[in-house]
RNA sequence: GGAGGGGUUCCAGAGCGGUCAAAUGGGGCGGGCUGUAAACCCGUUGACUUCGGUCUUCGAAAGUUCGAAUCUUUCCCCCUCCA
């Protein structure tokens, strides 16, 4: 038998809450249906802290059900009080449309798919939240919500109980949410909306909406928030957000993230992001740790860059790792000839790379013993690069520390 | 509206006239150990520097002083309590 959208949903340990499991089974597996998640514009990318959510639409549509994403136009402008201490800034206009259209790009990569009836629809709340009429949207969904309930959401209550003030503005949120589930319900015959655990309280709230307002029975499903081992949050490391976009994030950058991965999270990981078959990810189990952390960066930078860059990626690493050299993968910077020949100062040239950002932190470094050109630890910040300094291939690798390298090129 | 408490470097949080670029912890970065992991240990953590120093920082502005994060005044913001 086949398995079923839920039963590997569980597997793969995406699920967190449904509201009625057995019967969105029992519905799912007479018929294929749409479901939908809504993403935060805040930014102009996504980041690995939403990769599991849009997993969840790829399983979708890999059993047949078609996703919708909702990419907040609306709810952006207005900010979820969820999970957050403080008010958020307000994005202006402008900045929100540029941010959903590259962020429909990432999307576009995840659920391509020939199947027209599996293509993933957009939508745009802002479309019908900005219709909203006060008087006539207070009469007809206003009502379907008690103050009582909303104070007991947690993201209000937490709000007031730190006493951090909370806008009237972000009070609303959740309502606005639960009315685009039933905007959606209604026009796209939506019956299902997923989300984050944080969601849970917004997403409850919307199928309460329709069962009162249209007497229908939605889902809402969640999945966990995913804690590392580390006890640090998935998505925004030390170094910075690990982006969906090579813009912002370079696929070998992407790719050595997830060679990375703590030892203990590598299985969990391998479920969550990869497509691979879960009886494979069984197997590999007793595989040489770093050997499954390949496997799982390839895989992983294979379905947002594609297998070229993640096959370029690995082997680069190689190079580096393994065998001390360079790979094509590492960022090139062009060196002038002329400037070159009047010789270069080492901390200039380590700030010209930006591999560091100032002239006070290339001097730590290198009492550090943190730079290193070809694999040879600088220990005089005075070093001056000239001609000579190239070797015949007129390149040179400069490294700050283990991880972050720089080819230098004459031109 | 009245009475208090507070805004310090990435964060938390000391300092309360010179010895303060500012304790301590966290985080970051680098080094060591290792497996590009974890844990642990060490170093480092404002900018510029001819390495002697120089400059800019403690909510904002003005002032007192030889000298201010520390004192005074005004202003802005946050919090607590009372009405």
């Amino acid at each position: 038998m086949e398995k079923s959208f839920l039963s590997e949903f569980k597997e793969r340990e995406y699920f967190n809450q449904c509201t009625n499991s057995q019967e969105l089974e029992q519905l799912m597996n007479k018929k294929k249906i749409k479901a939908y998640i809504g993403f935060d514009c805040t930014a102009a990318s996504l980041h690995v802290g939403s990769l599991l959510q849009i997993m969840c639409l790829r399983l979708l549509q890999k059993h047949g059900h078609q996703p919708i994403v909702l990419l907040g136009g609306g709810t952006t402008r207005i900010g979820d009080p969820s999970g957050k201490e403080e008010t958020r800034k307000i994005l202006s206009e402008k900045q929100i449309e540029k941010n959903i259209k590259n962020i429909e790009k990432v999307f576009k990569i995840y659920l391509k798919t020939n199947n027209s009836k599996l293509k993933p629809i957009f939508v745009n709340n802002y479309k019908w939240l900005k219709k909203l009429n006060y008087i006539k949207f207070l009469r007809e969904i206003g009502k379907h919500f008690t103050i009582n309930k909303m104070l007991s959401f947690d993201s209000v209550k937490l709000r007031l109980e730190r006493e951090q003030s909370l806008s009237y503005m972000e009070f609303n949120y959740m309502i606005l949410q639960a009315y685009d589930f039933l905007e959606l319900n209604k026009t796209k015959d939506c019956i299902m909306q997923i989300g984050g655990s944080d969601q849970w309280g917004n997403i409850v709230n919307g199928v309460e909406l329709i069962k009162r307002h249209l007497s229908k029975q939605v889902f809402g499903l969640t999945t966990p928030l995913i804690t590392l081992a580390s006890g640090a949050k998935m998505g925004k490391t030390e170094k910075g957000a690990i982006w969906l976009d090579n813009k912002l994030l370079s696929s070998y950058d992407y790719w050595q993230f997830w060679r990375n991965t703590d030892d203990r999270d590598v299985i969990k990981f391998l479920k969550m992001f990869t497509d691979l078959d879960l009886n494979k990810i069984n197997k590999l189990k007793n595989e040489n740790i770093n050997k499954i952390k390949i496997i799982l960066a390839n895989e992983a930078t294979s379905l947002l860059h594609g297998k070229t860059a993640a096959a370029k990626a690995e082997k680069t690493a190689k190079n580096i790792f393994e065998k001390g050299s360079i790979g094509d993968d590492l960022p090139v910077i062009n060196l002038n000839r002329n400037d070159v020949s009047n010789g270069l100062n080492i901390v200039d040239l380590v700030v010209t790379t930006k591999l560091l950002s100032s002239k006070n932190e290339v001097r730590r470094a290198i009492k550090n013993k943190g730079i290193k050109l070809n694999n040879i630890t600088i220990e005089d910040d005075k070093l001056k690069i000239s001609m000579g300094s190239f070797g015949n291939n007129k390149s040179l690798k400069l490294s700050h520390g283990k991880k972050k390298h720089v080819i230098l090129k004459l031109i």
